[in-house]
DNA sequence: GTCACCTCTCTACAGGACGTAGTACTACCC
DNA sequence: GGGTAGTACTACGTCCTGTAGAGAGGTGAC
């Protein structure tokens, strides 16, 4: 997988947040803090579909895009992705058990009992 | 922080490895696959030393360069930073704790007891 | 002392990714 | 049939990275 450009995060966390596919133009009227083309946002959602981050659909003359994973699916594949890096597996996983705060290990712990339990 | 590229993560690699600061000579002939030149080296660790991953000493007219992080504590802090980017940091956890497999879910487990412990 | 050599710093350049957008073509509505 | 919306294609500046040369300054050999 690669990374996200800025302008490519914030369109994707846009997609996340909706449910329904979009099109570029209802996109782009969901970034009211840029202004943007109209042609900059069609550029980067074909892009990111390239990239195999959207599916698109055709909806009359328009596309509209949805994600192809959702967002917790590609932040556990990048959590992964850097998990892979390392010779030793453990000592990173032990590391980042440490790192993450008291609740947030809660939730880990409670994730990690239920699968033990299936 | 910011990702590293091949090269520069081939670089890291090797001084991870090694557990005594390396010249950028020593680290030239390390990398024995590649044939490059000497100051291509020099210049990736002088690249890798400014973006804070290396930490480099003189050594007479030369330069010791060594790791300013362990590797775990780089893989660690790329994870926390993948599961910063999420809104809902309990879904996305909850998903990664169900997709790392079975040794490593242990390792996990053991490393949050040990934390509850404390 | 001078020459060869090592290492450093500075500068450079090509290729790719990304932000940004214009242009030209097509299809539809009224 | 002209405005409008949407598409595909093309383009350009910038930044990062891989790669390396040129020039400066010290060091040891002779």
């Amino acid at each position: 997988m690669k990374g996200l450009g800025e302008l490519e995060r914030s369109i994707m966390d846009i997609l996340w947040a909706e449910n329904a596919p979009l099109t570029a133009r209802e996109v782009g009227r969901l970034i009211e803090d840029r202004d943007l083309a109209p042609t900059t946002v069609m550029t980067v959602l074909d892009r990111l579909s390239r990239k195999g981050f959207l599916t698109r659909t055709r909806d009359g003359r328009a596309w509209r895009y949805q994600p192809a994973a959702s967002r917790d699916a590609y932040v556990a594949e990048l959590m992964l992705e850097a998990l892979d890096m390392t010779g030793d597996r453990d000592a990173a996983l032990t590391r980042f058990a440490r790192a993450v705060s008291g609740t947030e290990a809660e939730i880990l712990r409670k994730a990690l009992t239920e699968l033990g339990e299936e």
